[in-house]
DNA sequence: GCTTTGTTACGAATTATTTCGTAGATAAGT
DNA sequence: ACTTATCTACGAAATAATTCGTAACAAAGC
């Protein structure tokens, strides 16, 4: 029940998770090489090895320091992360309302019929969530 | 190229954004109360004071100094202001794609029916204008 | 007129983040 | 063995955001 709580991370530190997700475990140098595949400036080896440091001070990051290149993965998971930036996100910006974000999110930008079609499945299947473990009752079918 | 681009504004910023969009042109004073209310704890009138202040330096709110009592209006909207920080926080959690967002947004809580209702009606929307314009062209924005 | 109250402007301390330089250790190359 | 390369640890500078104290000034109250 004691759920880790991992602090927010930074947009650097989220940058390097981006690549541990993607990437899996790695060395200092690989990470700092991947990073400055995805930026547009290199950035120092040390500052990635710093910031490195501080995420497994703040346990977002584990690191396998058997060898002398210390091996670094992630030590939270992608979708509990985006959730917990999510949430703090959708309070800062849309007073809380989940609903707002999305609208905004599909309203102000291009969506393909693909991208629908799914939402559209994600959607009847939070609603027969909703009727098989509410008690309320609900009588809607979807098309 | 006349406009200037306003700044992301900050956590502090976007509250007092908040503040101004619900309530109107208001005074330091209405602010700071208003602030107060909406936080757990007080906050220093001179730190409202101050971030106005860097607020109308980059242009993220007008004020009218005819009074002692300078007002305050926001000089950015509500919606453009979300969309703006929105593309930030898709691009810099969910790589840029606003479907992973979408998907997270409602496979991670609790959503009405209601408010499914609401997205459904949205996504219908979409559909048909999708159906109804060409969608090698349709990138237009109203100004 | 004098004092109290409320206001703006400004400087500065504090905290967080990002950045990198340098020292010291270990491994690798010759 | 010696030199070079690579790595970690650590300190600290640079930047940004937040906070508030104080000075200066104007208005209101007495």
């Amino acid at each position: 029940m004691s759920k880790a709580p991992s602090p927010k991370p930074t947009d650097s530190e989220l940058e390097i998770l981006h690549v541990l997700w993607q990437h899996g475990p790695a060395t200092v140098r690989a990470i700092n090489d991947l990073l400055g595949q995805r930026r547009q400036a290199e950035v120092g080896y040390t500052t990635t090895l710093k910031i490195l440091q501080l995420m497994l001070e703040k346990g977002l990051v584990r690191r396998d320091d058997a060898d002398r290149s210390h091996v670094y993965r992630a030590a939270v998971r992608e979708q509990e992360t985006q959730g917990l930036l999510l949430d703090k996100f959708v309070d800062a910006t849309f007073g809380g309302s989940a609903l707002k974000l999305v609208m905004q999110a599909l309203g102000s930008r291009k969506t393909s019929d693909d991208e629908l079609a799914q939402i559209r499945r994600l959607l009847n299947d939070i609603e027969i969530q909703n009727s098989t473990s509410n008690p309320a009752e609900d009588d809607e079918h979807a098309g």
